[in-house]
DNA sequence: ACGCGATATGTCGCGTGGTGACATATGGAA
DNA sequence: TTCCATATGTCACCACGCGACATATCGCGT
């Protein structure tokens, strides 16, 4: 799991998003400081897709075509995992990197 | 940062170590579940000397020929900010995530 | 009426870097 | 003396992030 992607996924978690909504929403998450490529963006989607941890969402028919996705229980379950292993390695970085320097 | 490059800068954060060393002990920070192929390992030393995040470090002329590599004080400083972003990340996603259900 | 920036979705080529297979050599133990 | 752990490395393949480019609409200000 990279690091785009965990970011889609995260802000899919919060409510259903389209491409570009997910796009400012990472943006706001990382303060301005993170952004997302289109590329990454709708690469990831694709991957997400086949692999069954988003689905399209039925938006009401609204304007011009917004593509609305949604975590999968299955996505869910992945992101779940995947945030546990992440307090799992970033408690063991915090302990072997706090060796005595600034 | 990737993953198996984080995980060779903390396996020299607790002391300098020699390449199949790392292995070694990147295996016991995953209990037996992560493993780094030698191509994986290899690649990314290389890639550290240059940067100059770790470098050689002449171990009592041993037997066969052991490269030991350690940190640098550059290498522990961005060890550091690393850690310090996992924190932000694995705290952001805690909350985004814990969306009630199991 | 016009233009421009925000909204919105997508493609493509480049380069980085992880992966597994393969290669090779030595030390020590059964 | 055979075999496994120790030890270091290379290479081709592939996945994926990234930036540039392309395109279309909406709404607002002038």
């Amino acid at each position: 799991m990279t690091e785009p992607v965990l970011l889609v996924l995260l802000s899919l978690a919060e409510q259903p998003r389209h491409g570009y909504s997910i796009l400012k929403d990472v943006e706001r998450m990382g303060h301005g400081r993170v952004t997302l490529s289109t590329g990454t963006l709708y690469g990831a989607l694709q991957r997400l897709l086949k692999q069954g941890w988003i689905e399209r969402f039925k938006e009401d028919e609204a304007a011009r075509e917004r593509r609305a996705y949604r975590l999968t229980v299955q996505g869910k379950r992945v992101l779940q995992a995947e945030v546990e292993r992440m307090r799992h390695l970033t408690k063991l970085a915090s302990l072997r990197a706090a060796r005595k320097e600034a």
